[in-house]
RNA sequence: GGCCCGGUGGUCAAGCGGUUAAGACACCGCCCUUUCACGGCGGUAACACGAGUUCGAAUCUCGUCCGGGUCACCA
């Protein structure tokens, strides 16, 4: 058998949809589940659509979730160029080789006139059955020229997909695409095939829009006398719309490139993960994958054959269990730019604030709401004070905190210990539940009802000063 | 509209003729706890509908409905 090989063919517009890295995703993991070859070829050949600097931001993506590519325009492989814009040649060759025959034909008409009502039905353009010798003049006459694919008629064209099963097309459905465009250039779906073709790719693996379209595809390898590739076509990733129904996804959604994402603070192995279970799920219940461990796993029978919505609240739930996964230097170097947003580490210690974050967020974004309190306590409604749990209301908040700050302004040594330990045995003292003297001292020190850490771990971080300082502006407001 | 493809809880999904129809996210409750979180335990919630095949159908067939995709000299 061939070696298995398959491409991951984007054009270079700037950004990397999640639908587009999905499919990414998943060319990769066939070709090394099955110890192949994963190809990158970038389609450039909207020149009218160029993005400056676009390509760096395909290498940037797959590098930094991990999917390396053995051939690429930037390393160079066997089967290069790998710019497509930078084959152009063969494809006009191939396309006269179809006309000769008899697979497609020279089609003179100007872009209006082929629009719709002209044609009967889909493709039967009036160019189809020109006789040699108008070809002939027209073609010495300079007139511009389409070479357009002659679709069967009559029968049905079938092909086996590897999650679609058999799908079968009348070909009197098929129109007659055009092959090469007026300016020469070949249309994306022709050189699509014969640069899968030249690239020996053996699995074509892209979204299911182009299931109906395929049988096109295979009347050309077939014309051409060439293989035809497996076919992997993938459900589409699905947004929720407003009004409760779904569509494909896109901006209206919210955040549907990886860099949004990643700059929404989610982890690009976060949401590698993630991605790989829209639409497919290993034969266990295990949830967290390493792209090592999809590697093993993958299997493309597993394919879900139904669109996939995407869903920011599990993306959250990973990415909080690959927070959860990373060491405590790692997790403070990803936190600290969002905690350098709010907080100055002249002021506090921002590496303790890390600590106490690393349990409890699911976005580094979240960061920057949760700790402006170190930096300031905002405004806040009294109300705050009462709690029914802790028994707590503004009237006990102040006897407590009164006593508190004495006790506190006492205390030697700053620490966690030695703060728990006055808070135990004040509370035990007075009798009172641990909660009715934790809550006041939380809220008068934060201004928050939730915070990062307790009443116990803000004083540690706080320090002295500023915490009694903060003690004595709520003891004057209650 | 024609054609193609789908349809298991709110979401992701397991399931391949016989199951008490898994699991995860979300949600709710309880426990733990100095709040939230974390953790532990538990709960609500699904086979779109109608026929047929079969002793038996979420699983097979057909129809209906719903959803999506596609119908470019875009990629």
């Amino acid at each position: 058998m061939d070696k298995v090989r398959t491409r991951f063919a984007p054009s270079p517009t700037g950004y990397m949809h999640i639908g587009n890295l999905r499919t990414a995703l998943y060319e990769y993991l066939i070709a090394k589940s099955n110890g192949g070859d994963f190809i990158l070829r970038i389609e450039d050949t909207d020149k009218a659509r160029y993005v400056e600097g676009a390509e760096k931001v395909i290498y940037n993506t797959l590098k930094s979730v991990g999917l390396k590519h053995d051939e690429g325009p930037d390393i160079g492989g066997n089967y290069g160029p790998y710019v497509q814009s930078e084959r152009k040649g063969d494809y006009l060759t191939y396309a006269k080789k179809l006309v000769e025959s008899g697979a497609a034909y020279y089609c003179f008409c100007d872009k209006e006139e082929n629009s719709g009502e002209h044609l009967e039905s889909g493709h039967k353009d009036k160019c189809r059955d020109l006789s040699s010798e108008e070809i002939k003049k027209n073609l010495e006459l300079n007139i511009p020229y389409t070479i357009r694919q002659k679709m069967p008629v009559e029968g049905v064209t079938t092909f086996k997909d590897v999650v679609f099963g058999e799908v079968v097309v009348e070909n009197k459905e098929l129109e007659d695409q055009i092959l090469i465009k007026s300016d020469g250039f070949p249309t994306y779906n022709f050189a699509n095939v014969v640069d899968d073709h030249e690239m020996c790719i053996t699995h074509v693996v892209r979204g299911c829009e182009y299931l109906s379209s395929t049988p096109k595809y295979n009347l050309l390898y077939k014309a051409l006398g060439w293989k035809i590739p497996v076919y992997v076509h993938l459900p589409l990733i699905m947004g929720k719309d407003e009004n409760g129904t779904v569509s494909k996804l896109s901006k209206r959604h919210g955040a549907v490139s990886f860099e949004d994402l990643v700059k929404m603070g989610y982890l690009p192995e976060a949401i590698i993960n993630y991605i790989a279970f829209l639409g497919w799920c290993p034969d266990s219940n295990k949830e967290i994958f390493s792209l090592t461990e999809l590697v093993k796993e993958f299997s493309a029978q597993r394919i879900s054959k139904s669109p996939a919505v995407f869903d920011y609240k599990k993306l959250d739930w990973y990415n909080s269990e690959y927070l959860k996964l990373k060491s405590e230097e790692d997790f403070e170097n990803l936190a600290l730019p969002y905690i350098n947003l709010v907080v100055d580490s002249s002021v506090c210690d921002t590496s303790k604030i890390a600590k106490l974050l690393k349990n409890r967020i699911s976005k580094l974004s979240e960061i920057p709401d949760m700790i402006d309190f170190f930096a300031r306590v905002a405004k806040y409604d009294l109300s705050l004070y009462t709690n029914k749990k802790s028994k707590t209301n503004s009237e006990i908040s102040k006897s407590v905190l009164i006593d508190i700050k004495t006790e506190l302004e006492k205390l030697r040594s700053w620490d966690y210990d030695s703060l728990h330990e006055l808070f135990m045995d004040y509370a035990k003292e007075k009798e009172l539940k641990n909660g009715t003297v934790m809550w006041p001292v939380r809220i008068a020190i934060s201004g928050k009802q939730m915070t990062p850490g307790g009443a116990i771990e803000i004083l540690e971080i706080l320090g002295k000063e500023e915490s009694l300082k903060r003690i004595e502006n709520a003891i004057n407001l209650l």
